[in-house]
Parts: C-alpha cells; structure tokens; sequence
DNA sequence: AGCACGCCGACT
DNA sequence: GTCGGCGTGCTC
C-alpha cells in the first residue's frame, strides 16, 4: 500500500488579511471522504479554530511545509456551495476591493460558521423533514390588464440573460407581474423536470412579512422562504438551507439575500430596484441590484428589476438599449386612476404652524366625507433647531456638526448622529434667557398643531420616535388600515409600500431642502420619494379622485413641473443630460477613500499621502476635503473622491492602490467605498 | 479582526 | 510586590 498523499487545501478566512491559507489534509480512515472546494472546514488559526471556505485544492504547497497544519475537520454533512457562488463572492470582493474571506463567510449563517456543528445539523434534519413540494399549481391571481400581460409574456418567453427595467407607476401592477413570471418560470422548468428557484429582492424588512403572506397565498403548498436580518439564527439557518438544498421555491428577502446559495436558480426579481437600502453602507459596501445583475449574467438566466422611479444607472442603460424596458402605462385596478397632483405655492401664501390653508381646507373636508388624508414630512422631532434670540446661541451638538433636535413629548433635546441626549435647558446656557425658541418644524410640532386645527380628529403620527418599541410600527398601520385614523402623519416611513384604502389626500409639507443638497442625487431620491407617497392616495377603485398637494417655495423648479406631470421620463432625460455635462455618474464611475481621525487635519493628511501614493494616468483623483458632517460623535472625517471614465481603469487601479494602502502603518481608520450613493 | 506578548502606573 | 493599561506583531 503506497501511503496516503496529503492534500493542501486553500482557505478564505473571515480576517481582513487578503491572503488565503494553506493547510493540510490526509484521510485519517481509508474511507474519508475527500475535501472539495466550496465546503467548509474548520482550522486552527493561531491560538484559535475557525470556519473557513475551501478555495483550492493542490498537491503541493509554497509555504513552508514545517508552518503548514491540519485541518480539523471537514463539515461534510453540508453540500458544497456552487462554483457560480464561489465565483459571485470572488467577484463581490475583488469589485469591492475586500478579502475573500471578508465576503464569503460573514453572509453564511453563524451555525454554518459555529465551531459546534450540532445546530447545523438540527436545522439540516428539520430542514431535510419539510422539502420541496412537487406539484402545487398557484391560485388564481386578479385578471391582468394588456400591459401586464404582455410584460409576463416577455419576461418568460426566454430562459438565458437578459435584463428588464420593467417600468411601472406605483399601483400598476409590477407585484402581480413579478409573481405570474415566477409562476411561468416555475412551471416552465418543472416540464423539464427542474425544481427551479427564484429569488426576489425587496428593498425594506417591514415590507417582508407583507408580501411574504401575499406569496404564500398565492402559492399553497409552495416552499416559500424569506431572508432578511430580522431573523432569529435558528429561522435564518432554516431558510438558508432551504434554498442551499434547492428545497425553496421562491427566496424573497432584502438586500443580504443576494447572497444567498440557490442550485436552481432561474430567475431574479428586483422590486424597487432605485431604492438605497439595497446598498449595504457599511462592510462590504455591495449594492444588491448590481450583484443580483452579475448574478443574472453568470448563470445566463433573466433578471426583472422594476420600478416607477428607476434608478439614472438603469434608466441609461434602458434608453441606450442595453436593457429592455417595459412600461405599465396603466393602474392595474381599473377605475383607480392617477392622483391629481398640485403645487401650493408658498412664496404667495402664508401658512400657519407649517400648514397653508388650501392645505388645511382640503383636510377639511376630508374630515368631513371619512375620508383619510396623509401628511408628510421628512424630519422627526418637534424643531429641528432651538435658538436664543438675545444672544444668538443654538443648539449645537458638543459631539456633532450637527444640531441637536428638541423633542418635547420626551422633554429632551437629542442629536440624531450620536446618542447625546440633554434635558432642554430652562434658560440660555450664555446670557441666561429663558424664552428660547423652537426654531423650523418637526412631526411632532405639525402634530401638536393638528390636534389644535382639529380637536374632533383622530390624528396618528408615524415616525421612528413614535415606533421605537418592536412591533408598535406594525400595530400602527394596523390602526390605520382598520380606518381608526383621520389624519396620518409621518416621515419616510410612511412613504412606502402600505395601500390605505380610504386615503384620498397626501400633503408633502417641506420637501424643498433636498433641492440644494450637496448631494447630487438627491434631486433624483427627492422625485422617487414624492412619486412613492403620492401613490399611496387613490390606490382604492370606489373612492373619488383623489389628490397631492405638495408645499414649496419653487414652484417653477423642473422637478416640480415633471411630478405634476406623472412624467419620470422627462425628469430622467433632463437629469441625465446634466449628468453628462458635469461628468456625473452613470458618465463616470467613481469611488470613495473615507478617513476618521481624533483631528480633521490628521485625516487630511492621510487623504493626501494616499493621494501621492502611486501613479494613476486615466484616473481624476480630487482633492481631499472633511465629509459634509465632518464630526460625528468626536470623530472626524474627511473624504477623497476618484473619479474615471473607465470601469475597467478604476478597478485596476484600485486593487494596486488598496494593496500600497495596507501596507501603511495603521495610523487611523479608512474605508474604500465603491460607486459611493451618498456623495 | 482576534489574541498574543510586552513594558510602565495604582492596588491587595 | 502583582493587576492591567493599550502599543506592535502574527495568524497557513
């Protein structure tokens, strides 16, 4: 018998090391089974055993044989992960400018990861307990108009790549379109005998639940599962299983679901594909929409990503040809038609309290038909600012370049970027004066001035202060879906995803701030944002036509004169236009080298010895400059933008750059973000 | 990132 | 005399 040869194995190890490790293997029974890339293993690790991924598998090594260890075992009781997931988080790292091991094993539940594999096995047991569901045909869904029909058509006609912008305004019917595709896909492989899967990415965790139910109804018997960081391990380990063993059907799930292990994958949907939340801000800073993209490519099967607000990134491509855009021109409930959107314009009229009167009379009579109405405004908190008007003190934040924001239920004045929170000083901290003022408005301020306006009314407000406990934001738009609630108020929360059937009126109170942002892409975040609340009225056939009424002081801004239009198009195309002219993405790429230092100066110097660090012909490297809040908690921060006309020249470039970087003395905290979203 | 080792201040 | 501060250094 000649003896055993040991195998080196290469391993991805969550560390921020980029380098894969080299152990060793050798079957300790004739009949161990031999390692195989994409399972994962564990292995001493300094002082310490960890769970890696097998990358590599060779019969030598170039590392010093006497260094080299064991490995301890090897968990073959799970299937490995596929070469197109090896190759999506290879592609996922090297894109974004991380290690391997930084990608691959943090989106692996912890039990895969856990040094003890008996909570792996119980969920692989439960999961092996309730498999795939052979033959179970959906219910009937609601009839599709013409435009939904033909959008379902061509989006399952065809089994290979493509990509469909399926453009549609909020109500037209993108959701019964994405599940009568799944439907089609789904039974179109099962004639071949395929357990296919699908996997749909949905921007937000409290729409998850939601359409979770909305899925499952619609597919009885179908294994339906769902991903998102609400889970519980035990939940989280389950349903990642289910679509690693190819046992799920359907996966649906935010952003992290993009990574997830699915064997039969066959088609990708992407609802709401502009939305931010689907770019991860911290870590690997991925975003979502591209990777499911890539994901799409590699496995040479069709993506949807829709939208009423597409993204300038995907509307691009769309007119340039390069995806195929389908519209749904039409509401899918046939007499619910489009809002009838206005403009009130607030350099002419006076409000009171933040609420002009055509604004205050339309709520009016709102009350008075049972009707609901919607009040939106981006900004919690009673004021935003409280002001000493003898001596000109504010109140600033001592930690933040920020404001700290006076919340007068809870008595307190709070800054929304640290914890700080202080009691409201009775007198003027400098000159002692004790009538300070609230200055600008908040939820909280309209609230107070609502139940003044209308005492006889139901008035709830929505908003992350009002919903802090787990499960109240769910109790909330319950009271208001059982019609308990005359006026909603609210932030961003408000905006999304929930049809209130007896709203016939949304109001936007202060929506001109985002206009001079200093951020380019907040004029486009501002136009989805609108759209999104304005399609909450009037998602009800039986009611009347219903309205927006949207305050501002720019009434002849463009903006405003495309969303009185319902015309995104023209919006895109003016925006676009400005984008080429100011060489903005999508006509450049960009990345973002982000410095923290206890001195703004320190991070500035970082900035620009990075700056100096290595040639770089085809690449703007602009000067460094502090973040627009440049402290946040007494940490500074100052930022450097790249900026290039090729894709291909920034990635190499940066992969050398990230390389000279590490080799720095970590003096302070930096971060490489690439196609940065906030600016 | 962990988790070590390694030299200088306040405590049983 | 020890416990412990966090500064550098290593992980196949």
């Amino acid at each position: 018998m000649p003896p055993p040869i040991p195998r080196f194995l290469k391993l991805a190890l969550d560390t921020p090391l980029d380098i894969e490790f080299d152990y060793r293997w050798q079957p300790q029974w004739a009949d161990d089974s031999p390692p195989r890339i994409g399972q994962l293993a564990q292995v001493p690790f300094g002082r310490r055993q960890v769970v890696g991924l097998i990358v590599a598998i060779h019969e030598s090594s170039d590392h010093a044989a006497e260094k080299i260890r064991d490995i301890t075992a090897i968990r073959h009781q799970l299937p490995p992960l596929s070469s197109h997931w090896m190759a999506l988080s290879r592609f996922a790292a090297d894109y974004y400018q991380r290690p391997l091991g930084e990608v691959a094993l943090p989106c692996l539940p912890k039990n895969l990861r856990a040094l003890k594999s008996t909570a792996l096995d119980t969920a692989l047991k439960k999961t092996a307990a309730t498999p795939q569901t052979a033959n179970s045909t959906a219910t009937l869904g609601p009839e599709l108009n013409a435009d939904q029909k033909a959008a379902v058509d061509a989006i399952s006609a065809a089994s290979d790549y493509s990509v469909t912008l399926l453009f549609g305004v909020t109500g037209s019917g993108k959701t019964e379109v994405y599940l009568r595709s799944a439907e089609k896909v789904l039974e179109r492989e099962k004639q071949q005998g395929i357990h296919a899967q699908v996997l749909m990415l949905v921007p937000e965790i409290n729409l998850t639940p939601q359409l979770e139910n909305s899925v499952r109804a619609r597919f009885p018997g179908m294994n339906v599962v769902s991903l998102h960081s609400q889970l519980s391990e035990g939940e989280r380990t389950r349903s990642w299983l289910s679509a690693h063993l190819g046992h799920a059907s359907i996966v649906l799930g935010t952003r992290l679901s993009v990574l997830a292990s699915m064997p039969n994958l066959k088609l990708i949907i992407v609802d709401e594909e502009h939305d931010p939340s689907y770019k991860q801000q911290e870590g690997l800073r991925y975003s979502a929409r591209d990777l499911a993209i890539w994901r799409a490519r590699d496995l040479n099967i069709p993506i949807v990503i829709g939208s009423a607000t597409p993204s300038m990134e995907s509307w691009h491509h769309a007119e340039s040809g390069r995806y195929r855009k389908l519209v749904l021109a039409q509401r899918a409930a046939t007499q619910a038609v489009l809002p009838n959107i206005s403009l009130i314009d607030m350099e002419r009229i006076k409000a009171t309290e933040g609420l002009s009167p055509p604004l205050v009379a339309a709520l009016r009579e709102r009350l008075a038909r049972g009707e609901q109405s919607l009040l939106f405004l981006n900004r919690r908190g009673y004021a935003p600012v409280v002001h000493c008007d003898a001596c000109g003190w504010i109140s600033n934040c001592q930690r933040c370049t920020a404001f700290m924001v006076l919340h007068k239920p809870e008595k307190r004045l709070r800054c929304h970027h640290c914890s700080l929170e202080l009691k409201i000083p009775s007198s003027c901290p400098t000159c002692g004066n004790v009538d300070l003022q609230p200055l600008g408005r908040g939820t909280q301020r309209i609230e107070e001035h609502l139940q003044v306006l209308f005492p006889e009314a139901r008035v709830l407000r929505i908003d992350a202060d009002s919903t802090r406990k787990k499960g109240s934001a769910q109790a909330a738009f319950a009271t208001v879906h059982r019609g308990e609630v005359d006026i909603l108020l609210g932030t961003q929360m408000v905006a999304k995803g929930h049809d209130f059937q007896r709203l016939t009126l949304v109001g936007v109170i202060n929506p001109d701030t985002a206009l001079f942002s200093h951020d380019y892409r907040a004029g486009e975040r501002l136009f989805a944002q609108l759209m999104q609340v304005a399609g909450r009225a009037g998602r009800a056939a039986r009611m009347s036509q219903s309205e927006v009424m949207v305050q501002t002081r720019y009434a002849q801004h463009p903006l405003y004169r495309a969303l009185l239009a319902h015309d995104f198009p023209g919006f895109a195309a003016a925006t676009l236009e400005e984008r080429r002219s100011a060489g903005l993405p999508p006509f450049v790429f960009q990345a973002m080298l982000r410095a923290e230092s206890t001195t703004l100066t320190k991070a500035l110097e970082f900035l620009q010895q990075a700056r100096e660090l290595l040639p770089h012909p085809g690449i703007v490297i602009n000067d460094p400059v502090p973040v627009a809040m440049t402290r946040v908690a007494n940490v500074e921060r100052a930022q450097l933008l790249l900026e290039s006309p090729a894709r291909g020249a920034l990635q190499s470039f940066l992969k050398l750059w990230v390389q000279e970087l590490r080799k720095q003395p970590a003096r302070l905290r930096w971060t490489l973000e690439v196609d940065p979203i906030d600016i």
